[in-house]
RNA sequence: GCGGACGUGGCGUAAUUGGUAGCCGCGCCAGACUUAGGAUCUGGUGGAGCAAUCCGUGGGGGUUCGAGUCCCUUCGUCCGCACCA
């Protein structure tokens, strides 16, 4: 372990003048040893192959203007209590933070006041670091990384590059270098749509060509083949585009049709786009799921984004038309019962199978339908649909089917075709009804079901009216059809996805330069030993006249005489490695040294929010995932536990002023009245009771104010919100810190509840855990001396000691911070009425607490003549002899309801304690006479008897 | 609609394997010290009742000697996803 030495100055400022401080000052204290902390480097890190090791990340900021709230730091007190925690017991601990600091709303600012982003990221960094100082954080900042530095973003770019260079190859299913499929090409060529080699979101038609073909394209004909493997690609989508903001947005980044952030409309529209292939991945990241520690919540959402549903393809014949339409379904099984085929209105084969009578009908729908935005399309949830005159022939029947184009039908999913089952699908049922189209019901349903009113789409049943399926269970009848399909070669067993690939450029200014040039119209890599390619100055942080990104007012933005790329990364790239650079945060010739990698291996304790589900968690197990299947780094998922702190909400305080007037009337009193709640500062509110004189000059016009009391006080009312500023209840941290001291503000906050529960933040609360720190000051200090004596304490207060030790030891494993906070207040109740102040206890019990609350630990460790630091002492070992009792005060129920307490010694068994009881003179008045019917003991516990 | 989390005093919460429900803190009540208290310290505090006692973990049912905890059912709150074929 490093050793931290302190400075002799440290030394004489306690032993020489124990008396000098007598009562708890945290705010000298707290500014001494932060100092301290920061002159040793007491939180510095190395690879210690010597120690077991721990990495405990916190999901890092996005340096807002705002400034943290009490909120923020929950999560990463509790990430510096667990990483204080595992030091002391041993471990070498990986602690750090930075920023994730390109992104919208520095930029947004800067289109607003032609500030450079670079200028407001770094104030904004400043502002929170200085703030996160306060708190006492044990991270090692010589690593801290920023996503906007080129020293940092040199590496996205250049994992960047390795996507692009990579292809997912479904066989060894895993990433490997382009060059492997090449040599595929040169040796076999590619066999089609139905070739194995096509991954994740590959749906559209490839055609088919021959090892000579390849060997004779063109090498923009080569590039447009290879595009459709690599794994960061450019491609025709359909994306989130965001007028307001000028940019693609990502699936993740859209919230109820509107942008996450900034909540202006989005519309889908087809762009050429760099993107990354996420969907080859889709099955391991929803199988690896299994392996980590991850919450219930968190699993289940990713589960559901990715969507995996087992069915097959199906192909329909159009009557006429040399085209099929292929449908993706999961119920095969009902294939007899198809009435009709339904097209998403984007649908390519649209346009072609039209009859010229519906020509002029199905224009306008899909005009209509077109130009909906999605959240219009969302909100309208109206069935609304249109005939195209084709008709397509049954793959089993031969019958006539009327091919349909619906709203309902999602371009984006599947094939963007359905075949539609009205008797066992409700959307189809809905359609059937509305255009008047039979349905066939082809399940059995329950006795007295009318499925011409209410489709059947539970998955129990046998099949009827089905040909070689009748009689089959709807399990038996999949397997079967979709056998049989095959067989027939009219379509496969397939597994679809509802994950789509990621839209990875910005038509925005702050963000990582994608490192791609055009060669010709061939975009090709930037060369690595050219990276970074460093974001260029421009005039201005809007699009060009031509509607072209800011990049593209750049001068000279070109490579070697060819144009660069003009979109930028999205803010998820640079935070899906960023647990990996920290590992080794200076390194220029790699992303992280190999030794480094394979030493930090995986984060142990990843802290965050859980609104990064679907969005960061699943980008970072991706790039994860790439990164090991090309042999960069050694484990599989970035992250083996995962914890989501809860929401810290605002608690905010009314004021109820008379209509029409100055006067304020006291909460209890408002209805008397015709009043007008309104909100009040929250730092101006005690316990619900105003502060009359802080309010008169809180707002000028107020100084003027009357008040209605009760009881001589202004009780304010109070409601639980989102904390924000419009709503007067955020409490800054610092405003905490100044007034009740940081260790303090660390022990309230986990006091507060459990990690995960979301709780609105009330003040008035921390009083409680003031109280507390001064009674353990108290412990070592008589009046006011500095007073630990060497004598040999009580077996009571080891004890308590011991008690607290197994509880934070256990809790700790649970994460359960709240716990361990009481169990503090408890020992040092306890220790205080036993008038404990020796040494063999109050050392351990300091070494304990120095985890929740170092600066007061570090002070009284000092005190107590340690010339090192307390952050490198040794856990105290837990001595269960201790908290061995040798008596029992066993309750006595009668029928499970406790009546009283008996004390018996712990030696009795099972038989001697059910004898004593019965001998007791209460148990006999409770039986009065009568003989029980049972007793049970259980040792230790507890005692019932039956009567 | 589907999925997840959760319902315990006035409030935040605790109860580790099914074993004394309400630990710890806030608030409240009483007292001490004080010119004063939004300071500090001490004691009390789930509800009803003078009391013995009774009731009590959203509601109902079940398993068990015993249920806040397990099972079924129902209600409510919060959070996701939502025409996903």
């Amino acid at each position: 372990m490093q050793f931290t030495s302190f400075p002799n100055t440290a030394i004489p400022y306690l032993r020489n003048h124990p008396h000098c401080i007598m009562e708890y000052n945290y705010r000298e204290i707290e500014k001494k040893w932060q100092k301290a902390w920061k002159d040793n480097q007491t939180y510095r890190v190395e690879r210690d192959l010597s120690r077991p090791k721990c990495y405990v990340l916190d999901m890092f900021p996005y340096p807002s203007g705002a400034g943290l709230h009490v909120g923020h730091p929950l999560g990463y007190i509790a990430s510096d209590i667990y990483s204080r925690y595992k030091r002391l017991k041993g471990f070498n601990v990986l602690h750090p933070m930075g920023y994730d600091a390109f992104g919208l709303p520095a930029e947004q600012y800067a289109i607003q006041t032609g500030q450079h982003p670079v200028v407001t990221t770094e104030q904004n960094i400043s502002r929170y670091r200085e703030q996160l100082d306060n708190i006492g954080f044990c991270y090692d900042w010589s690593r801290e990384v920023r996503t906007c530095d080129p020293s940092y973003y040199k590496w996205t770019q250049w994992i960047f590059l390795q996507l692009f260079h990579s292809w997912y190859n479904p066989q060894s299913d895993k990433a490997e270098p382009i060059e492997t499929l090449i040599t595929h090409f040169e040796q076999f060529g590619f066999s089609g749509s139905e070739d194995r080699l096509l991954t994740g979101d590959v749906e559209h038609e490839l055609p088919e060509f021959t090892a000579q073909q390849w060997s004779g394209f063109s090498e923009k004909e080569k590039s447009d083949v290879l595009m459709n493997f690599r794994l960061a690609y450019l491609g025709e989508a359909w994306v989130n585009w965001c007028p307001a903001l000028g940019t693609v947005l990502a699936n993740d980044e859209v919230k109820e049709g509107v942008s996450e952030r900034g909540g202006h409309p989005v519309e889908r529209k087809q762009m050429k786009q760099w993107s990354m292939r996420i969907t080859a991945y889709a099955d391991r990241l929803l199988n690896d799921l299994e392996i980590i520690e991850w919450s219930d919540s968190i699993k289940e959402h990713q589960r559901n984004w990715i969507g995996r549903s087992e069915g097959c393809s199906l192909y329909f014949q159009l009557e006429g038309h040399h085209e099929k339409i292929e449908v993706f379904t999961t119920r095969p099984d009902t294939v007899f019962g198809v009435s009709f085929v339904t097209l998403a209105p984007e649908h390519e084969l649209v346009a072609s199978v039209t009859t010229p009578d519906r020509q002029q009908a199905v224009n306008e729908y899909v005009t209509v339908a077109k130009n909906k935005t999605e959240r219009e399309r969302q909100i309208g949830k109206t069935v609304s649909g249109c005939f195209t005159g084709a008709y397509v022939l049954h793959p089993f029947t031969g019958n006539k089917i009327p091919v349909w184009i619906g709203e309902y039908v999602l371009a984006g999913y599947g094939t963007g075709a359905v075949m539609a089952v009205p008797a066992h699908d409700a959307r189809d049922h809905a359609f059937a009804r509305m255009y008047d189209l039979p349905i066939l019901q082809v399940i059995e349903a329950p006795a007295g079901w009318d499925i011409q009113s209410e489709s059947w789409d539970s998955k129990e049943g046998k099949c009827i009216n089905s040909g070689l399926l009748d009689g089959l269970e709807v399990k038996v009848a999949l397997t079967t059809i979709i056998r049989e399909i095959e067989q027939r070669g009219v379509g496969k067993g397939k597994v679809n996805f509802r994950l789509r690939d990621a839209a990875f450029g910005r038509q925005r200014y702050w963000g990582e330069p994608i490192p791609v040039y055009y060669d010709n119209g061939i975009p090709k890599g930037v060369a690595e030993q050219d990276l970074p390619v460093i974001l260029p100055e421009v005039d201005k942080f809007l699009p060009t006249e031509t509607g072209e990104p800011p990049l593209a007012r750049a001068a000279a933005w070109t490579y070697h005489g060819h144009p660069l790329e003009t979109t930028t990364m999205p803010g998820w790239a640079g935070s899906s490695w960023y647990f990996l650079r920290y590992m080794d945060p200076n390194n220029a010739n790699a992303f992280a040294d190999a030794e480094e990698l394979q030493y930090w291996g995986d984060v142990d304790l990843y802290i965050g929010g859980s609104e990064h589900a679907t969005g960061h968690l699943l980008y970072v197990r991706f790039w994860t995932k790439f990164l090991h299947d090309r042999g960069y780094v050694p484990v599989k998922e970035p992250a083996f536990r995962l914890v989501n702190q809860g929401m810290i909400q605002g608690r905010s305080n009314f004021v109820y002023r008379i209509k029409d007037s100055n006067t304020y009337v006291s909460f209890n009193l408002r209805n008397n009245y015709q009043t007008m709640p309104l909100h009040v500062d929250v730092n101006i509110v005690e316990n619900d009771v105003l502060d009359i004189e802080a309010f008169r000059v809180w707002r000028p016009e107020n100084a003027t104010a009357e008040f209605v009391l009760e009881d001589g006080k202004y009780i304010c009312g109070a409601e639980v919100e989102k904390m924000s500023k419009s709503k007067w209840n955020v409490v800054n941290p610092d405003d905490m810190i100044e007034r009740y001291g940081a260790d303090c503000f660390r022990l309230y906050e986990m006091f507060l509840g459990p990690l995960e529960l979301s709780k609105p933040w009330n003040t008035s609360g921390i009083t409680g855990t003031a109280g507390f720190l001064r009674k353990f000051w108290r412990l070592f200090h008589q009046g006011e001396i500095f007073t630990v004596t060497e004598s040999v304490p009580d077996k009571k207060a080891y004890k308590a000691l011991h008690k607290l030790i197994k509880r934070v030891q256990d809790d700790m494993e649970r994460l359960s911070f709240n716990t361990s906070v009481s169990s503090f207040m408890i020992c040092v109740n306890e220790l205080t009425d036993l008038k404990v102040n020796q040494r063999a206890i109050l050392e351990p019990l300091t070494v304990v607490l120095s985890a929740f609350a170092p600066h007061i630990a570090e002070e009284l460790w000092n005190r107590m003549g340690h010339t090192t630091s307390v952050t490198v002492a040794s856990f105290p070992h837990l001595q269960e002899e201790y908290l061995v009792e040798d008596a029992f005060a066993y309750p006595i129920s009668f029928n499970g309801k406790t009546r009283f307490n008996m004390e018996l010694a712990l030696t009795l068994t099972k038989e001697e304690v059910e004898t004593a009881v019965l001998q007791a003179e209460e148990v006999k008045k409770m039986l009065d006479g009568k003989h029980p019917k049972k007793v049970v003991v259980v040792h230790g516990r507890i005692v019932n008897i039956v009567v």
